[in-house]
DNA sequence: CGTATCATTGACGTCGGTCAATTCGTGTGG
DNA sequence: CCACACGAATTGACCGACGTCAATGATACG
């Protein structure tokens, strides 16, 4: 099934830089954030390294055991899982800022795997430093919980598009969100332009549908001048009536 | 639309009980497992009571500002949310041990609603209290934190379920996964009959389907020998096979 | 150029939805 | 204790959204 899938293969090593987290760009949409800048070496001192990946190439894999985590820093990933059928669940599309590589028993094998959709470049912290840096620094932990317990929300959010929406308004929500969570990480309020390095299939599975059907749907969209997505370019025409059509009550917003 | 719903009217004031922790059966499988016997004043310090609710009745809805943080320890309960068009997705069946009324901005209303599906007894935190609670034990945040990822984990299965799977797998799945969970639970690893009190049209909406065709696949099952679902009641008659109909990775097990 | 990947479109089939009628089960009041 | 009511379950007939299959273009890359 779906032979014209690419089966990428996961590059042999990828580089390590020095650390470095005085002029990290996203210090506070992620993790650090909880702590004051002065205090930026305690985080820098837990810290392995950064990490360049190539575009297409694996962060992990479902089944492996991963003895660190990650805080992606620029890129685009794609959180997915692979069921025995063959179809593949795309569950998250990670923007930098996010938090990966955590579980509840974090000696058990990863349930889902995590890959490049274009270059990515991650901060890499080791797995058995937590405990004690949580020990240390509890102000981590409750900013840790907040961030897993919006991943929960955007869960909830994406299990409602999928399960209640039809095709055309799922579609429209799930692009909306991307463009909403783009358009505030680049404080560009008003660029209705965006790039967006999904392919039509990656978004099918994400949300359930064939490749075929999303052309089709991306196709009604467009002829109705509400988003063209061409050329791995998005363009809102009308973001209210994208709105509108993505079926969001005003709660929907607030994850974002 | 779905005139048939039942509107469950809130019940006026739930009955607060004193509070107690010196003899919670859910204790290990809940926040309060972070800590030792002896230091369980500490939580019980910061608890505020136990409550009882009938079944039907919410314990909070979409939008309300919640000022507690809830533990369930015995019943069943519902998290759905509602979309303008008036369906409903059920986002998550609540059994004890779980953990609700969390959320990464404490200040913001609720995104969605809790219902009792059954009489539901919870133990109550402050919320305000959560921060200096965590301040003082750490291990409490880390166990949240894995509480939390947990969380994640059975949305991304859910999510999967919804998005992958055909009506009759997908229903396996469901039941699947809840009897795993009841096994589990109850210490019984042979009692193949449970009692079940979903209603097929919350079936459905937990899982993007019509409670019509839920009922066509419930024969299905049935006549395949697999589960029997009647009167409340789940009978699993062949578990291999229900396991190989939900189509479960083994890695899929991990999450219960 | 030749090849690989992605996008696009048409014809046709099916899974699941809709509508509606009937039955079942349980609780309630006479 | 029975009659009734109301929600839930069950079933059939029909329909539409979405999937499948397959062919054709468009783009990028070595």
């Amino acid at each position: 099934m779906r032979d014209r899938r690419a089966v990428w293969k996961n590059q042999s090593e990828p580089p390590n830089l020095p650390k470095d987290c005085s002029n990290c760009a996203i210090r506070d949409a992620t993790v650090c954030g909880a702590l004051r800048t002065d205090q930026l070496e305690i985080l820098q001192e837990f810290k392995s390294c950064d990490r360049i990946l190539p575009a297409h190439t694996h962060l992990y894999r479902a089944g492996e055991r991963l003895h660190e985590i990650y805080n992606p820093l620029s890129g685009w990933m794609a959180l997915y899982r692979i069921l025995e059928s063959g179809k593949r669940q795309v569950l998250q599309i990670e923007l930098p800022g996010g938090f990966l590589g955590y579980q509840a028993n974090l000696d058990e094998p990863m349930l889902h795997s995590a890959q490049c959709i274009t270059d990515v470049a991650v901060c890499v912290f080791p797995r058995r430093a937590f405990p004690g840096l949580l020990e240390r620094h509890p102000a981590i932990g409750s900013r840790l919980i907040g961030m897993v317990a919006n991943e929960v929300a955007r869960g909830h959010d994406q299990l409602t598009n999928v399960g209640s929406r039809p095709g055309v308004e799922r579609v429209a929500h799930f692009l909306l969100q991307i463009y909403m969570q783009l358009r505030q990480r680049k404080h560009a309020m008003n660029a209705d332009v965006q790039s967006l390095p999904l392919t039509q299939e990656m978004i099918g599975d994400a949300l359930g549908l064939t490749p075929v059907h999303i052309n089709r749907i991306l196709r009604q969209l467009r002829e109705r001048r509400l988003v063209v997505l061409q050329n791995r370019t998005l363009k809102v025409l009308d973001l209210g009536g994208l709105r509108k059509m993505a079926d969001r009550s005003q709660v929907d917003m607030a994850v974002f």
